[in-house]
RNA sequence: GGAGGGGUACCAAAGCGGUCAAAUGGGGCGGGCUGUAAACCCGUUGACUUCGGUCUUCGAAGGUUCGAAUCCUUCCCCCUCCA
């Protein structure tokens, strides 16, 4: 088997794909151009889409060249591929800032330097936002017959639960495949890989090439990931596991995986980190939290660089080993004529965003779930004065629960 | 178009004039155990509070009543069956 392809499922990437010998054989004899679309609809992208980049960073190991298809276009129509209604429609504005800061996850995760390997950028917008109507149906609806696209599940299930589908979002898969098309054409791009549900979408997009342009070419997909909890990866309760530090922090993005579930480490290793998969295999027997730290170093890395992987590492053997104040815990600053006013833990906890509201900060103070310095805080009256000070010379460490500190400092 | 059923907190789902800030389960959060894991156990889960209470919430708006998630009217939305 190609040596891609063949890593490809090691690593666990491998769902399902068209014409596997064939694709295999076109792998061995050439570098190729190959292609994944991005949804715009968020301000950036999230765990959730990790794979995929994972995907193309592959493609690049071996020589072939990605491209990012960053989806304008059909962002402004919505796929409706496993999705139970309509989604809202973004204005244009929103759509091409969230592409523009996407595109720079893009640019960490895949390499820039080697000009064979080097990502194409494309917005299908270009293409999409300037067909003519008579001229698209002529030259593209002709090779979509209703009764086929009927039977694709993204159509069928909501048909079949009455839901609405809108012409609009029933092109969607029209559209999707003539990106393919247009690719093909234009950059030569020869597969398309994306998640088991894009399967439908994908194969359209190659029969399409066939039939308009006797070309053959390759679609791959992805399966979906889910946690061993059961959950869909991505979106914890505390929001969704941002691939941008604006969004979150270094120090909670190497949490997340510091945090991932036993059953979980081998394989999320293999996935998300550049380790080789004999490598993995020779240390997977390992003590299970080394290998959590392994997993977090490598995969903050990969995003945020070595250096805030490393103080990530710091933060938390401070925090969880040493169980002393971390100086890369988030500050929160407070003025010394506020603590003379008597400022109450209950307002200091809010405005550190340790917790939403006062209610919950009693809750929790009865629950012994708030902590000055490691020491519970008895009474929700509790008020912060020089005397909360006294131990360090002017901070004090605040938590909420094992896992959520804060630094409050005091500054004049 | 005709006939029914329904919209309750993060989700599912009970309640069907007062004792309802609303049973129960899931999820979340905190505590315990541990390994920053899982499983398990305990507590908690609208806001504000001087801890006495106060305020807002059961699709929306009105009304009846001392009192409404519960009854009435209108409206919106969902589901099932028939044509």
């Amino acid at each position: 088997m190609n040596k891609f392809l063949k890593e490809f499922k090691e690593r666990g990437y491998f769902y399902q794909c068209t014409g596997e010998d064939a694709l295999s054989n076109l792998l061995d004899k050439k570098n190729i151009n190959a292609y994944i679309g991005f949804d715009s609809t968020a301000p950036s992208l999230h765990v959730g889409s990790l794979l995929q980049i994972m995907c193309l960073r592959l493609l690049q190991k071996h020589g072939h060249r990605p491209i990012v298809l960053l989806g304008g276009g059909t962002t402004r129509i919505g796929d409706p591929s496993g999705k139970e209604e309509t989604r809202k429609i973004l204005s244009e504005k929103q759509i091409e800032k969230n592409i523009k800061n996407i595109e720079k996850i893009f640019r960490i995760f895949l390499k820039t330097n080697n000009s064979k390997t080097k990502p194409l950028f494309v917005n299908n917008y270009k293409w999409l936002g300037k067909l003519n109507y008579i001229k698209f149906l002529r030259e593209i609806g002709k090779h979509f017959t209703i009764n086929k696209m009927l039977s694709f599940d993204s159509v069928k299930l909501r048909l079949e639960r009455e839901q609405s589908l809108s012409y609009m979002e029933f092109n969607y898969m029209i559209l999707q495949a003539y990106d393919f098309l247009q690719l093909n054409k234009t950059k030569n791009c020869l597969m398309q890989i994306g998640g088991s549900d894009q399967w439908g979408n994908i194969v359209n997009g190659v029969e399409l090439i066939k039939r308009h342009s006797n070309n053959q070419v390759y679609g791959l997909t992805t399966p979906l990931i889910t946690l061993a909890s059961g959950a869909k990866m991505g979106k914890t309760e505390k929001g969704a596991i941002w691939l941008d530090k604006k969004l979150l922090s270094p120090y909670d993005y190497w949490q997340f995986w510091r945090n991932t579930d036993d059953r979980d480490v081998i394989k999320f290793l293999k996935m998300f980190t550049d380790l080789e998969p004999s490598e993995i295999e020779k240390i997977k027997k390992d003590n299970i939290n080394n290998l959590k730290m392994l997993l977090a170093n490598k995969a903050t890395t990969l995003l945020h660089g070595k250096t805030e992987a490393k103080k990530a590492l710091d933060t938390a053997t401070d925090t969880f080993v040493k169980k002393k104040v971390s100086v890369n815990l988030p500050v929160f600053k407070i003025s010394k004529s506020e603590i003379n006013d008597n400022l109450s833990i209950l307002d200091l906890v809010v405005r550190t965003k340790l917790l939403n509201s006062k209610s919950e900060v009693r809750r929790s103070i009865k629950d012994k779930g708030i902590k000055i310095n490691d020491v519970p805080v008895k009474e929700d009256n509790y008020l912060i004065s020089n005397n909360t000070f006294k131990d360090n010379i002017d901070f004090i460490k605040l938590s909420h629960g094992k896992k959520n500190h804060v630094i409050v400092k005091l500054i004049n």
